[in-house]
DNA sequence: CGGAATGTTGATATGCCTCAACTAAAGTGG
DNA sequence: CCACTTTAGTTGAGGCATATCAACATTCCG
C-alpha cells in the first residue's frame, strides 16, 4: 500500500541506506497535505516557519526578490524534494519558496522532524545528505551562471531538470514538464528574455532540445550533455533506477 | 586554557546553543593539525574524503574546474569554518578545497564526526546547521553573480567577507585579510580580470573601500552596505559578539 | 639584480541588455 | 461561441557593459 510519505522515503534511497526503522519512524510522521495554485508562496522571505514541506506534485522554486523588485530564483523542485529541510535549522527564511503551476505538498513539523532524527539519527544523516546534495546543486548553478554563455547555460539547465525529473518516475523518456515562461528562465540564469528566446531557438534549431508549452523535449540527450558541459556527479545519485536507464 | 577545538566550538555558538555535554563531546574529537601552502589542495574533485576540516588560521577555498582549465571558486573560508562538512555525507567530492595563501586546518575523521552525532543529537544539529548557512552562502552567491553588476557584485563581496572576518575575532575594525589576486576575484565574480582592476579602482575612488595587497580596508561601512545592496540575514548569525559591534 | 607574477591601462570586439513593436496564444466575459 | 483582454513569445535596432587582446608598469621574490 502506497502512502504519500513514501515519495520521500523513495527519494532518500535514491542516495542513502534505510533500515527498516528508519522508513517505519518516517512513515510515522504526521504529515498533512496542501495544495498550492500558480505563483502561490508556501513561504516567504523573512517568515520564521515551523513546518517542512516535501513536494508530492508539480514543482516548487525557491527565490530572492532584490531591491528592484526582481526575482532571481535560485532552484527548482520536483517530487520527492523537500526544498525547505534547508530551513529546518534557520530561524528566518533568506528566501522565498513558490508553486510553479499547480502544485501540491506534503507539510510536517520541523518538531516532528527533530523528535525523529533524535530516535533514529540515520534518518536524520538521510535528510541532512538531500540537504547536502541541495547545497552542491547551488553550487553548480554558481558556476552555470557565472562561466558559462546563455546558450550553455540553458543546455546545462535543462540536462539537469530533464535528469531530476527522470529520477522521479514521473517522466517519461524523452521529455519532461517545466512550468516555466522565458522571462523566468531569465530570472534563474541571470539572463534577459530576449537572450533566453534566442538561445532557445539556437538550441531548437540545433536539434537537442525543444522547450516550449512548459515541456522539455530531448531530441539528443548525448550532444545535449555536450553542449551543456554537465556531468551529473554533482547530484550525488547513487543507484539510478532502472526506470532511468537512458540517463547514462 | 584554549584548545583548538574551541574554534569550531566558539563558531557554531554564533548560531547554536550547545549544551555542557555537547561541547565536552566536541572537546573531545580527535583532531590533527595541518598546515598548507598558498595553492595547496585539502581535497580535489572525486577524491572520497575520509576527513573533515575546521580553518584553523589563513583562508581556503572552493572550487570548480571547468573544461578549459579555467576555475570558478564557489566560497572562501576563514576561521572557524568547516568547509567540508559539505562532504560529510557525500561520497565523492564535486568540488576542490584549496589553501588561499598559506593557511593551517584541523582533520577530524568523518566516523569521530558521526559517533558523536548519534549520541549527541544537538551537536549534529549544530553542525547541521553550520552546513545550512553555507548553502544559504552559496544562495546569496548565484543572486551576486547572475543579477548584479561587478562594481555591486565586489562591494556585496567586500561587505560579506569582511562580516565573517570580524566575527571570528581577528580581525581588527575596519579591515581585512583577503589573499586573493584580481585574477582569482574574477574567477569568484564571474568576471574578467581588466573589469574587477576597473571596478576596484571605482571603489577605491568612490571612498567606500579599498583593496591592495591582499587587504580590504573599509573607509565607509554604511555606504558599502548600501552600494553592495548587502543585508546580512542570510548569515544568520544569531549573537553578534561584543567585538564586532561596528557591524550593525 | 633579474625574472616572474601581479596589477594597470588602452583599443577593439562582442555578447547581452534595453527598448520597442509586433504576433500568437490563452484565458474571460458577454 | 466569439470579441476582447491579457499574457507569452518573437524579432529587430541600438547601445552599453564586459570580454578579449595587448602592451606596459610595478611589485615581489629568489
Amino acid at each position: 500500500m502506497s502512502r504519500p510519505q513514501d515519495v520521500l522515503i523513495r527519494k532518500l534511497q535514491e542516495h542513502s541506506n534505510l533500515s527498516g526503522g528508519d522508513v517505519d519512524g518516517l512513515r510515522a510522521l504526521p504529515m498533512r497535505e496542501r495544495l498550492l495554485a500558480n505563483e502561490e508562496d508556501v513561504v516567504r522571505q523573512g517568515d520564521a516557519p515551523k513546518l517542512s514541506a516535501v513536494v508530492l506534485d508539480g514543482t516548487l522554486a525557491r527565490y530572492h526578490t532584490l531591491p528592484s523588485g526582481r526575482r532571481q530564483y535560485l532552484s527548482l523542485h520536483v517530487r520527492g524534494d523537500m526544498p525547505d529541510a534547508q530551513a529546518l535549522f534557520l530561524d528566518r527564511m533568506d528566501h522565498g519558496l513558490c508553486a510553479m503551476g499547480d502544485a501540491a505538498v506534503l507539510l510536517v513539523t520541523h518538531e516532528a522532524l527533530v523528535s525523529l532524527f533524535k530516535k533514529r539519527p540515520a534518518a536524520g544523516f538521510a535528510v541532512w545528505r538531500e540537504t547536502l546534495i541541495d547545497a552542491a546543486i547551488f553550487r553548480e548553478s554558481i558556476t552555470n551562471n557565472s562561466a558559462r554563455s546563455v546558450e550553455t547555460r540553458l543546455a546545462h539547465f535543462f540536462c539537469e531538470q530533464y535528469y531530476r525529473s527522470r529520477l522521479t518516475g514521473y517522466a517519461v523518456p524523452g521529455s519532461a514538464k517545466l512550468p516555466l515562461t522565458q522571462t523566468q528562465l531569465g530570472e534563474l540564469l541571470g539572463a534577459s528574455l530576449p537572450s533566453i528566446n534566442r538561445a532557445l531557438r539556437k538550441l531548437r534549431k540545433s536539434g537537442c532540445v525543444d522547450f516550449r508549452a512548459s515541456q522539455i523535449q530531448i531530441r539528443n540527450w548525448h550532444r545535449l550533455v555536450k553542449l551543456g558541459d554537465f556531468d551529473p556527479t554533482y547530484l550525488h545519485v547513487r543507484r539510478l533506477p532502472r526506470s532511468a536507464a537512458d540517463l547514462r
